[in-house]
DNA sequence: TGATTCACG
DNA sequence: ACGTACGTGAATCAA
């Protein structure tokens, strides 16, 4: 005989449910990124996945109620009455399980009238016990009535993966009776969440005793004159239409008028497509990453078309022409150190692949890739000037630059990958990374070499191919000079700085190693004996346990996990708990300690003794830079302890000096711009503190000198909530004064600038009408959360629409100095280099007798890099290490 | 791998 | 009634 079939039948209706409230505490944890709530999704994602793959069935249906009407509220209109509404958090999810289905490749069937134990009963029945084992999944016990001997019922337990299965004999041992007895137990007994009334008194107990005695509620009447007088015995013949009622409201239909028969369900296995779209439109990040795509990769592989590409060990004039492609493969993200495997050019056409040791070494490659009038595309071009310039290779007239191009059109599309990003533009002819060279430790070159070139030769055609595509979508949106005078040169000088790298005083940085290692030893003794136990202070739930627990002090705040153990936590007990004193001390060395001192030794080069940031381009979602390997971009400055690690940073030769400059006030400078508020502009052309002006007219100060230190803090912590996109509560949490009073210096902040509060609306509600906001100079960041119905959600994208075009155009307007200051340098005989840029600061080394000169270039180029109709000001210091120059 | 904490603008 | 300030990256712990 054949093997045989495995039929798993589901109650959709009611795993759903379960899956909800099985997952309802962490609610507001399983939301995706559009406000959808995802819990029961998950949950019931997770019970069929593990069903999949305990009970590997042939055929496989989910049922779901068809709705409120059925035919038994027909007859008995107050059936599953009752019940408290269905919640909106979970009726949104519904019609995604359909998604979900359908990526699992999984049939689903509702029919009017009927619930989905009918339909479920109905299979059970035309099951063939001779070629199906049917197993039954519901969350709703009644079920467990259809068991028979190759049927099985599982039943949700807590969870919904968790399962408890009943058969036959199971049902037998463990209540005494039948499966089918047990509609007889409902009849008598009810069912208080279907809302079957049963009979008076009756509870599961008394029924499965009666049951034992007569066999069923028939056996039970016919009986019932031979039954002693008692209580019970009145109820029975009081209620013996409600217990027969009963009975036929809880008997499944097992012969409901199904249009679908169980050849139907057959189970052919997922849409890994599907599935995969549905994890992402979910935010299932685990799922979609264990999710084996290998299946997928192939059915795309198969599906790609036949690339041409020639694989070269040397190279001819006749390879090389205007407007090509070129991608240089690397083996990880460090493109300072990384492996370099491989080179491949060309255009849509024709490609060459080859070995990077035969490419880069080519007198005639260099001469191409640095010719200035023959254009080429790439895919973050960036990474590619830094690559080449490892083997003294220029990369010139860069025209392309796929990676930007993609991050400009949206600043979500930030992903390195060159597949992810072409699949957004439908170009599916590319493969992952990934797929090719595996993750983690165990990244390498494919075994089979041909596989490499293949996926160069791809990767150059796609290059190729959305290089001028992506484009034309910039020149629609305008954002073309965007990409082209500012994202492109801007990756030039960028690449220029990281090479060039800043030097590091190791020996400064190990001194300090020495000193901090002694107190931090000294620290730890002295918590220990107030503690009167060692333990881990670094780990803040230990540290919860020996605060909130041992030395009983008060819990402030909590997090999702356990007790807070964060600064502004500590700072609250500081003064009844003599210990917070010595945790915070030993918090702000072990920082300074591990991510600084030792963190920067760790990354300076031996031989040069400098570091190598890289600076992501296209990470930020506002248009900033970010800093990563080592991130120079938070290099401690507040507190004199960490600032201290600044005097490592030092020019690269005797004689020479650092040289920073900063925007002042350069995001209230460009809000008073695009507002066009009268009184913030006024401030700025008047050369005024705004701090102190804004503390005048809030707190209504006749004259600057009467404005206290105090005063002029609080008008400050109002004019950054104002760029944050403020709210009364984060006003109120920062400077620790009642929501009320926070909401008070917020209506009076907009009484005394109109402009502020109408550009606030104004830029709200362009974002909600177009989904995005710009910056200056168009860079753009959609909002599609910004209509959520979700409160938290809208008001988040809500406060994003303010401050993006704020923190965004600071940012260009720094992108142009940076374009400016280079040109200039460039232009002049000044040694003087460009090394960091710290958002609103750039920082340079040069020697001593340039600083005058450099300060004047530096200084003209930043105040006038764009007009706004407020001055722009900067400030300048130089010393002998960062630290100095302040 | 996710959560927590803390460094910067 | 809801429960937050905007933007980052690195180290550490605890599963």
């Amino acid at each position: 005989m054949a093997k045989k079939n495995k039929l798993v039948l589901i109650d959709g209706s009611s795993v759903a449910f379960r899956a909800f409230f099985g997952l309802h505490g962490q609610l507001e944890k399983f939301k995706n990124h559009y406000g959808l709530h995802t819990n029961a999704l998950y949950g019931f994602h997770n019970m069929i996945q593990s069903v999949l793959n305990t009970e590997k069935p042939t055929h496989v249906l989910v049922a779901f109620d068809a709705g409120n009407t059925t035919f038994r509220t027909e007859y008995f209109p107050e059936y599953k009455a009752g019940r408290s509404k269905t919640p909106r958090e979970f009726t949104e999810q519904m019609p995604y399980l359909r998604d979900l289905l359908k990526g699992f490749g999984i049939a689903h069937y509702e029919l009017a009238n009927y619930e989905a134990d009918d339909i479920i009963g109905t299979l059970s029945v035309q099951a063939d016990p001779e070629k199906f084992d049917v197993v039954v999944i519901s969350g709703d016990r009644d079920l467990t009535q259809l068991a028979k001997e190759n049927v099985r019922v599982d039943i949700t337990k807590k969870g919904v993966s968790d399962l408890k299965p009943y058969t036959v004999e199971s049902i037998k041992e463990e209540m005494g009776i039948t499966p089918l007895q047990i509609i007889d137990m409902k009849g008598l007994a009810g069912d208080s969440s279907d809302n079957i009334p049963g009979v008076t008194k009756i509870g599961e107990k008394t029924a499965l005793k009666l049951l034992e005695e007569f066999g069923s509620v028939e056996g039970v009447y016919e009986n019932i004159d031979s039954m002693k007088p008692s209580k019970r015995k009145e109820n029975l013949i009081n209620d013996k239409e409600t217990a027969f009622l009963s009975k036929r409201l809880a008997t499944i239909d097992t012969n409901s008028p199904l249009e679908i028969a169980i050849e139907d369900v057959e189970y052919k296995g997922a849409d890994l497509k599907k599935l995969a779209e549905f994890y992402k439109e979910m935010d299932f990040k685990s799922h979609l990453s264990k999710l084996d795509t290998s299946e997928l990769d192939e059915e795309k592989e198969a599906k790609r078309t036949e690339i041409n590409f020639e694989v070269v060990t040397e190279v001819t004039s006749e390879m090389f022409t205007d407007d090509m492609a070129v991608y240089v493969q690397l083996l990880s993200d460090n493109y300072h150190t990384a492996e370099v495997v491989g080179v491949s050019w060309g255009n849509e056409d024709h490609i060459y692949v080859g070995a990077a040791e035969d490419i880069l070494t080519s007198p005639l490659f260099k001469e191409w890739a640095e010719n200035e009038s023959l254009t080429k595309a790439t895919f973050d071009a960036k990474q590619t000037y830094v690559a080449l310039n490892r083997y003294g290779i220029k990369l010139a007239a860069v025209k392309y630059d796929v990676l930007l191009e993609a991050y400009l059109l949206d600043v979500k599309d930030n992903s390195n990958d060159l597949a992810a990003i072409a699949e957004e533009y439908n170009y599916h002819d590319v493969a992952n990374d990934e797929t090719v060279y595996g993750k983690g430790a165990k990244i390498k070159v494919p075994e089979d070499i041909t596989e490499m070139h293949t996926h160069l030769a791809r990767k150059v055609k796609a290059i190729a191919v959305l290089g001028p595509d992506l484009m034309e979508q910039l020149e629609n949106n305008h954002q073309k000079e965007l990409f082209a005078d500012m994202e492109l040169p801007l990756a030039k000088i960028l690449a220029d700085m990281e090479i060039q790298g800043i030097t590091v005083n190791g020996h400064r940085l190990e001194e300090m190693r020495e000193e901090f290692s002694a107190r931090l030893k000294e620290i730890e003794q002295k918590i220990y004996a107030e503690a009167g136990e060692e333990f881990n202070i670094n780990s803040p739930k230990q540290l919860g346990v020996i605060l909130f627990e041992k030395m009983g002090y008060p819990v402030i705040k909590k997090t999702k996990t356990g007790y807070s153990t964060a600064v502004d936590v500590l700072e609250k007990l500081q003064d009844q708990a003599p210990i917070v004193e010595y945790i915070l001390d030993y918090r702000q060395i072990a920082k300074i300690q591990s991510t600084y001192v030792e963190g920067l030794l760790k990354v300076v080069r031996e031989d040069t003794g400098r570091v190598h940031t890289r600076y992501m381009q296209t990470i930020a979602r506002t248009g900033r830079l970010s800093s990563v390997d080592p991130n120079l971009q938070n290099i401690p400055i507040r507190l004199e302890e960490g600032r201290k690690i600044r005097q490592a940073f030092v020019p690269r030769e005797e004689g020479w000096k650092i040289f920073a400059s900063d925007y002042s006030q350069i995001e209230l400078r460009v809000l008073a711009h695009i507002s066009n508020d009268e009184h913030m502009k006024e401030a700025f052309i008047e050369e005024q503190d705004i701090h102190t002006s804004t503390a005048m007219r809030v707190f209504g100060v006749e004259k600057p000198e009467e404005v206290t230190s105090n005063i002029r803090r609080r008008a400050k912590a109002v004019n950054f909530g104002i760029v944050y996109g403020i709210s009364d509560y984060g006003l109120s949490q920062n400077l620790g004064i009642t929501r009320k009073e926070a909401q008070q210096f917020i209506d009076t902040y907009f009484k005394k600038y109109p402009g502020i509060e109408t550009y606030m609306h104004e830029v709200v509600r362009e974002a909600k009408e177009k989904g995005f906001v710009e910056t200056l100079f168009n860079r753009r960041r959609y909002l599609p959360e910004i209509n959520s119905r979700n409160f938290n959600l809208r008001s988040f994208a809500e406060r994003t629409a303010i401050n993006t075009p704020i923190q965004g155009s600071a940012a260009d307007i720094l992108k142009v100095a940076m374009i400016k200051i280079a040109q200039a340098l460039k232009e002049s005989d000044l040694k003087a280099t460009m090394l960091l840029q710290v958002h609103d600061e750039l920082i340079f080394e040069a020697p001593e007798e340039e600083i005058p000169a450099l300060q004047k270039l530096v200084e003209d180029v930043m105040e006038h890099a764009v007009e706004l109709n407020v001055p722009l000001k900067v400030e300048s210091d130089f010393g002998q290490s960062w630290y100095d120059a302040k």
